[in-house]
DNA sequence: CTTGAACCTATAGTTGCTAGAGGACGTAGA
DNA sequence: TCTACGTCCTCTAGCAACTATAGGTTCAAG
């Protein structure tokens, strides 16, 4: 049986996160010593490295849930996490391509001041000018409340 | 004049968001017409779109405030703007490695599942197991309150 | 002159934690 | 046995950067 400090610094995860876990429901309601402190067995710490695992991959919460309540059937059809991590994939790749884009108008507008008066700076010219801008960008918002 | 909700079409940024960054001083206070409705000028929504830019190049709100109080002094040095934008980059470049690095892993991961049930899903597997995983990825927690 | 879209304020909710206050527990040494 | 210190407990509030909701006003078109 593990403190939770220990499950912490076994699994990579501050402790009040472990917390905040059991307080959404990602992890049950750990067992208590006779002074009232969390106990972890063995199983807990599976559960919080899978869980940390994901985050690492970039799973929201709400995607792990759904993994864990899968994972949890094992005779279910598998199709659903795979579900799951696809969209996830996809997510990934989206992300990766608008970053792209974005580092490359970065590296456009640092290579180098025109001056080295703010007035003939590039940085803030691109920025005050998105025609300079060769990338195309989603919309922030839709407008309209 | 423009109406907010024109503004807010015009610049791709949603109503409440343009009275959420004049609440919080990224936007000055707009005029208000007989009826109390807010009223831009060209100013404003030149500004407006300085910040819809930057947000859309990853600048947080924190940054944006200093390149706009520098770009309202344009006799200073440019050094710091252009300091921003590297820190900028640096943020984005690094984002990008660990990007690719996970969509590697869950291109791996959902390739195929080996079976048809959970309990032989990669996906599953792979989360399960960190050992399973190539990539090296920064800790989530330092552990310890 | 009425309808309905667009506006107003104020407050609370979102995600995924993190920080702080104020106190109890547990263990090692004096 | 005392005491000190690290770890634990609960609870509440805060962070970014918005988004949503409630309940009311204004404005332009028909």
């Amino acid at each position: 049986m593990l403190t939770i400090g220990k499950l912490g610094t076994s699994t990579g995860v501050k402790v009040p996160t472990i917390r905040y876990y059991e307080q959404i429901g990602l992890l049950p309601e750990a067992e208590r010593s006779a002074g009232n402190q969390r106990l972890y067995t063995h199983k807990a710490h599976e559960r919080l490295a899978f869980i940390r695992h994901a985050r690492e991959l970039g799973f929201s919460l709400e995607a792990i849930r759904d993994l864990l309540s899968l994972s949890d059937d094992p005779d279910q059809p598998c199709a659903a996490a795979d579900a799951i991590a696809k969209a996830q994939l996809a997510e990934v790749e989206s992300r990766l391509a608008r970053l792209t884009a974005l580092k490359t108008e970065l590296e456009r507008m640092v290579v180098q001041c025109a001056g080295d008066r703010i007035s003939d700076c590039r940085v803030i010219e691109v920025l005050g000018d998105h025609s300079l801008c060769v990338t195309n960008h989603p919309t922030i918002g839709d407008a309209g409340q």
